[in-house]
DNA sequence: CTAATTTTTGACCAATCAGTAATAAAAGGT
DNA sequence: ACCTTTTATTACTGATTGGTCAAAAATTAG
């Protein structure tokens, strides 16, 4: 590599932005916010990483990434396909409170609602996101009822849409700090009723 | 009345005022957005309906309110504590979808999410009309269920949340232009798990 | 008709917005 | 040592932001 090298790290100065957009959404979010998060210049910030928006796609893609990263990684050390999908959903509500740097709620249903009306790239990014989630619960799903864990009274795509839904609207509702306790009671009594 | 006469109908400003709002979000819609939306000029706006920040709490109050009118409407209109439930709930998706000229997805959730977190005084003003929803369902619930029509496995406390946050994840998914009967086949089926 | 009151209008303001250009500094290649 | 390449830093832009102010216009009360 030649030239001056970089002082700073490209995950982290991610990681920062990420939190700002997550904590502040993307418009309340301005260059100085950024600049004083991230703690290096304008100019930097421009070359290593384009204009806000850009910088905030790769922050937006960051996160998903980790969200699937986390579901992946619950999914693999599940015994049953309905457990998985336990696993997993109580692992979205455990995500936010074992680290206290991020922000409340969820990055990714803030920006559905903040973004994905009028922005084509971030709904696309979101289908996307959705698409895959989808699958790979409906898949599970579609397991646990071959395998006699699950009734079949109720389609694997319905159920899918409703625990996604669910899911969305848990996340809504973490306006403050959220009470894990009780999103695992409610989230556990969905599930009973559907599963 | 004594002094020049109003040239406007202030509802009519804050109709358009809270469908920009709504449309875009709080720091989305700029000053000249709302001059162009509702036709008046700047020092008019100021004069009538005081700042950006005290006239978006208007369209916010004028929002809610209309949606407890619809909802105390169709209750009274109801046979059964039950029916009245599933009609406001089936009422909410075709709100939106009967006013062409009203945007999509519900702006109490639009705000919830972006300004609830950092503006106590929507906070405040969501959690209230949160409060007074689910007291309103709860009683009907309770009600369904000393009345036969409904099984006492699960607390009216719980049945209650689990029918809010299905509604705040259904209006978080209405991000594009929604499919009505689509919407209405997913609150069927979350009822029938639920009911 | 005049004075008081309210609304309308357009000009104006400081602050902030995202973004850029030029220069300085730090590294590697030869 | 010297040139090239990349990054860091500073100063600067034009546009837009929310908000103000004073004067003109339109009305009623006396």
């Amino acid at each position: 590599m030649v030239g001056r090298p970089r002082e700073f790290d490209e995950e982290q100065v991610l990681d920062a932005a990420m939190k700002a957009f997550w904590a502040n959404g993307y418009e309340s979010t301005s260059l100085a916010d950024l600049v004083s998060v991230t703690g290096l210049h304008k100019g930097s910030l421009y070359q290593a990483f384009g204009d806000k928006h850009t910088l905030f796609i790769q922050t937006l893609k960051r996160y998903l990434h980790n969200v699937r990263q986390h579901k992946n990684q619950v999914l693999e050390s599940a015994d049953t396909p309905l457990g998985g999908i336990r696993a997993v959903l109580h692992g979205f509500i455990d995500m936010s409170e074992h680290d206290s740097t991020c922000p409340q709620g969820c990055m990714a249903v803030k920006m559905l609602v903040e973004m994905a009306p009028h922005d084509p790239e971030v709904k696309r990014i979101m289908d996307e996101h959705k698409t895959g989630m989808q699958s790979t619960i409906c898949s599970r799903v579609t397991q646990a009822q071959a395998n006699g864990e699950l009734g079949t009274d109720r389609s694997p795509e319905m159920i899918t849409s409703l625990i996604m839904i669910f899911m969305d609207g848990l996340a809504t509702q973490a306006t403050g700090p959220m009470n894990a306790d009780e999103a695992h009671a409610v989230l556990n009594a969905q599930l009973d009723a559907l599963l």
